[in-house]
DNA sequence: AACGGGAGCAACCGCTATCCG
DNA sequence: ACGGATAGCGGTTGCTCCCGT
């Protein structure tokens, strides 16, 4: 048996799949998340397409790690309102409920391993026993990927963690390529956004042949902002 | 140098809530 | 009031990278 529709694109998201969304939602904004994915040329459901940008693509995101008082506001609003990832989040401005959720898996299993072992001491050492009680009652301080839980290390580590991953960022480049223009707010600065990007959006071919059909199922509304 | 295990995170899945005709 | 479409949420999975051995 053939399946008639193709085949939705799944999995990690390339540079270029993410310029073509952030083009897209600039023109028609981030609300209607079917049609985004599909005016885009994405082989994406509007989930996946949401998914992406909410997490990921948002201008207004911080990426990296949470700073002691973020660590402290999650574990304040954890205690008062539990797994509410996206009230949380709320509360975090430039933080996600996903991300906010995976941290809290992270250190707080950490946490919970660390307390287990005070509990039955029988191979633990005191150096994690004392590093554990503190972080009963303070901030977790960088307890990241390859940071030790003993001694100074902590904070070198972290901040050369931090580091790295900031340079590594390619959002930051395609952003700084967008932002400028964008800010202008109007519809030719958007365009020269979306030109600007070394892509065509989507594709010259997308365009060609489905825009049509895509304006013609647009509401009176969309053509009219498109037309502003 | 190779390998196994763990940490971190992006993305998916399934369910619920909300909106709209 | 009802049903379909869409958005949002929380849980889970799977991949990648790093570190210790």
């Amino acid at each position: 048996m053939v399946t008639v529709r193709e085949e939705m694109r799944k999995g990690p998201w390339t540079e270029q799949e993410d310029m073509q969304l952030v083009c897209t939602v600039r023109l028609f904004g981030d609300r209607r998340w079917d049609f985004v994915a599909q005016v885009s040329g994405l082989n994406r459901t509007g989930k996946s397409c949401r998914l992406r940008w909410v997490n990921y693509l948002h201008p207004g995101l911080k990426h990296g790690r949470m700073s002691p008082q973020e660590e402290r506001l999650i574990i304040e609003l954890h205690t008062q309102w539990g797994n509410r990832w996206s009230r949380i989040a709320r509360r975090l401005p430039g933080r996600t409920d996903n991300e906010i959720k995976n941290y809290w898996r992270t250190h707080m299993r950490k946490k919970a391993q660390e307390r287990k072992m005070i509990i039955s001491p029988s191979s633990s050492s005191s150096s994690l026993t004392y590093q554990s009680c503190l972080l009963d009652t303070s901030p977790i301080f960088g307890m990241g990927r390859g940071d030790t839980h003993n001694g100074s290390s902590c904070v070198t580590s972290t901040l050369e963690s931090t580091q790295s991953s900031m340079d590594a960022y390619p959002m930051d480049q395609i952003w700084s390529e967008i932002e400028a223009p964008a800010l202008l707010g109007t519809a030719e600065a958007k365009e020269k956004t979306c030109s600007s990007v070394p892509f065509r959006l989507p594709s010259p071919a997308m365009w060609d042949y489905k825009c049509p059909e895509i304006f013609w199922k647009m509401e009176d509304e969309e053509i009219r902002m498109l037309a502003l």
